[in-house]
DNA sequence: TAGATTGTTAATCGATTAACAATC
DNA sequence: TAGATTGTTAATCGATTAACAATC
């Protein structure tokens, strides 16, 4: 079982980024070393479950000190896998399509967005923020030609499952879900969804909740 | 104890709108019950499990039966308070904040925006979609005086914390945050993160484990 | 050294799953 | 009625938190 990556609570990899952020921000403020009293005082978690965390991502710290926040950084990136560059398409050029596309900052994450695909022929052949728009029909012939894991679904709910199956037709390995919409897939393809609908109702249960 | 609302565990509440999609699909389509075996098998998830999250809402099933699936769905959207629209403020007129603007469909869920606000003079008194765009500097005022609750925040990382402040010095109770930073805010502050990057770590990491 | 912190094992807590009587 | 399903209690599982020895 050598090269056999370990399997992470969801809930740690959820935090991971959170550090992530803190980190860089302490960084640029010129600190070198931090310990985990410190992160889970400032995010208001337990010093125990950051360590536990951290000790997911291989890195060790040094008692009475800490860990150094550089290593910390590039150590959580690297076990993210984000600092290799990945190859996405996007399929759904509407207004978050859009906003997807037109947010620079993906690159920083490992996520390399190089085509767009959509089946109005007002948008295909366009480019947005540099992104070709391509038309449905070449979906999944060309994620099978490039050898691309992961789509980025932006499309209207009621369409969500055809081009989930066009994409799985291509031979995709992931799929990052923003329709409100559950799909149905092949046990081994990851789907991470992040339709804003599921955040919205912890949010506005909560606010009920509070305002009695 | 009379009015006060159960606190639900926060798995249950991101599973509602999950069913609450479902249940509309199979409306359509013409069913009119439905049991949890049914939803359990379609979503992968446990029938009991579904059962415990739908007694949350107080809903009653009939044994042999099942759930009336139009009781269930308006019960779910009352649990949720998304039958009633409640007015938001939205700052941070970006790509992401302008898409969110544009979706037409969060009425649906409940939500109101009836204001946009940021510092670009480029847009402060233009409309947004008929979302007028107004100064960063009445935001506080204006959430004051309107008794605004719900802030969403679409600002970059580095602005997140000021304008929160702002917010909670209007008196907003609940706040949508979209950007990739953690929050300083009062305990009693409703705070949802909706960043991208926490899902896409997921993704990441779980594409990562599974390419070995 | 003394004291703060790491790393790990044990205890607790809460959510998921199993079992089953009640029901129509 | 027989059989599927609800509603609930008990068992299990996994994540969080507490305790503490090892360390620099």
């Amino acid at each position: 079982m050598i090269n056999e990556l370990k399997s992470v609570p969801e809930p740690t990899l959820r935090r991971l980024p959170v550090y992530l952020h803190y980190l860089k921000d302490i960084y640029k403020a010129g600190k070198s070393e931090v310990s985990t009293t410190n992160i889970a005082g400032e995010l208001k978690l337990d010093p125990t479950q950051v360590r536990k965390d951290l000790a997911y991502t291989g890195i060790a710290g040094k008692p009475k000190v800490g860990y150094d926040v550089e290593v910390l950084i590039s150590t959580i990136e690297d076990f993210l896998n984000w600092n290799n560059l990945t190859d996405a398409f996007l399929v759904g050029v509407g207004n978050l399509g859009m906003a997807i596309l037109g947010y620079n900052g993906f690159k920083k994450y490992g996520l390399n967005i190089i085509a767009a695909f959509d089946n109005d022929p007002a948008k295909i052949g366009r480019e947005i923020h540099n992104v070709p728009v391509l038309p449905i029909e070449k979906l999944s012939d060309l994620i099978k030609r490039m050898h691309i894991h992961i789509g980025i679904l932006t499309v209207p709910a009621t369409e969500a499952q055809k081009i989930t199956a066009l994409m799985i037709q291509g031979g995709i390995e992931a799929i990052w879900n923003f329709a409100p919409a559950s799909l149905k897939v092949p046990e081994e393809i990851v789907v991470e969804n992040a339709g804003f609908t599921t955040s919205l109702a912890v949010l506005t249960r909560k606010l009920a909740e509070k305002l009695k």
